[in-house]
DNA sequence: ACCTGAACACCGTTCAAGT
DNA sequence: ACCTGAACACCGTTCAAGT
């Protein structure tokens, strides 16, 4: 019943030959960083490892609990220690922190934008974290469990957007092609988008030919942030009236 | 040079047999639809349509470019033909529709979340539409991009979370361990946490234990999008002054 | 307790060959 | 133009066996 289960901590300690579950994970998040998710493979984290894929399978379950367990890794000193008694420049530093831990591991967004729950990468201090700034800003009832939905999609749904990948079998040639498909827009039929071409060129969704990890949106994240925390504020109260 | 390209539209069109891109697109989300983007092979996809799993590399470039186009259908009717003349029910009303569109087609939530750019799947009628109410909304020169930035990410990544798929192998038995996990919760180290478990297993991001697809967020999703509406409104001027 | 080794049932993609 | 058919170089995971 019970596998999966390695020296419980104490113990052994003094040889580094035996695989042990927490090298198999930071191995794991090295050779995602290097390769991407999608090229990571056991077979190859095994050959790394100078061992026997199924060796692996002493220490984790399967590829999944690997990729989760990597990303666990990257996100493990994210939390604060402490709330700010200002929410606002709370907001404003989780987004901040955020981005930064993922910055640093920029293969692992897709997995965090799309898996997030199924794995257990999210620690609960960050959870704890988050609520108690939407409880300094006056959050409570139904209304914090909104709050505390719209800020977690908000420290997620920017960043993975922003690093996402780029198709990096043929990078040069589809940045070429995309460049061109972009710059093949029709001003008659989409006049703003051809107007604004050479702005978004620069860095906007979709229309961009490189990955955050080259071409950081800096100042969209801020404006981001800023847009999250105004409209945090806005909806403390109940809506008052109007249209 | 030139390959992957089928009959040019017109032309033919008497016998169903052939197979047509369109065809193997469509079919391509009829299975992604079903078994979810992991487990979509090109192989499955061949056996579905009686053919050799080469045959299908005539039609479409590769595994990559079947899920992009199938996604790409999934998203062909979401731009609303004209732009409503009030800016923030033309946001409310984008950020609906999208959700409808995903909706419709869940296990694609994953890869717009993740590689948006890197398909072709974004219609340049919605970025265009896009642009349009941001420019309504009193908009224009780098805070245009910024908001056209903030606008997509909004439209995306509520939604990418909300629908992101469980481990769908060993469903129950996953359903079970995380409430456990999430019940077994320290009190003590996690106050907030504890106190709001009742309500946050409602439907939480990383609590819950089900999918948007069978337990929607409806009413976090309409408090995400008045934060985005607030958010952006409070935006259009600089900041007045003030802490 | 921890790893080897063989085996199973798959993959995506290439290339040459058919019609 | 469009598909067959064989082949290549991979996968993740199981299970029994070693030590």
């Amino acid at each position: 019943m019970q596998k999966h289960m390695p020296p419980s901590g104490k113990g052994t300690g003094t040889h580094t030959d035996g695989l042990s579950r927490d090298a198999v994970l930071n191995a794991a998040l090295a050779l995602i960083d290097r390769k991407g998710v999608n090229a990571f493979s056991v077979r190859d984290l095994a050959r790394e490892l100078g061992v026997y894929p199924t060796a692996l399978y002493w220490h984790v379950p399967g590829r999944n609990a690997l990729i989760a367990g990597a990303v666990a890794l990257a996100l493990r000193d994210l939390t604060p220690r402490r709330t700010p008694p200002d929410w606002q420049a709370g907001v404003r530093d989780l987004l901040r922190r955020y981005r930064q831990a993922v910055r640093a591991h920029p293969h692992i967004a897709p997995v965090l934008g799309a898996q997030l729950v199924s794995n257990e990468s999210m620690p609960p201090e960050l959870m704890e974290h988050i609520l108690a700034l939407l409880v300094r800003a006056g959050f409570e009832g139904a209304p914090l469990r909104h709050a505390y939905n719209t800020l977690i999609a908000a420290m997620v749904g920017f960043v993975t957007l922003e690093l996402a990948p780029l198709p990096d079998e043929d990078a040069d040639a589809w940045a070429d092609a995309h460049r061109q498909r972009m710059q093949a827009i029709d001003p008659a039929r989409h006049p703003l988008l051809a107007r604004e071409m050479g702005r978004l060129r620069q860095g906007a969704f979709v229309v961009r030919a490189t990955s955050g990890t080259q071409a950081p949106l800096d100042s969209s994240f801020r404006f981001w942030t800023e847009t999250v925390v105004q409209g945090l504020a806005a909806m403390r109260a109940p809506p008052s009236g109007g249209t």
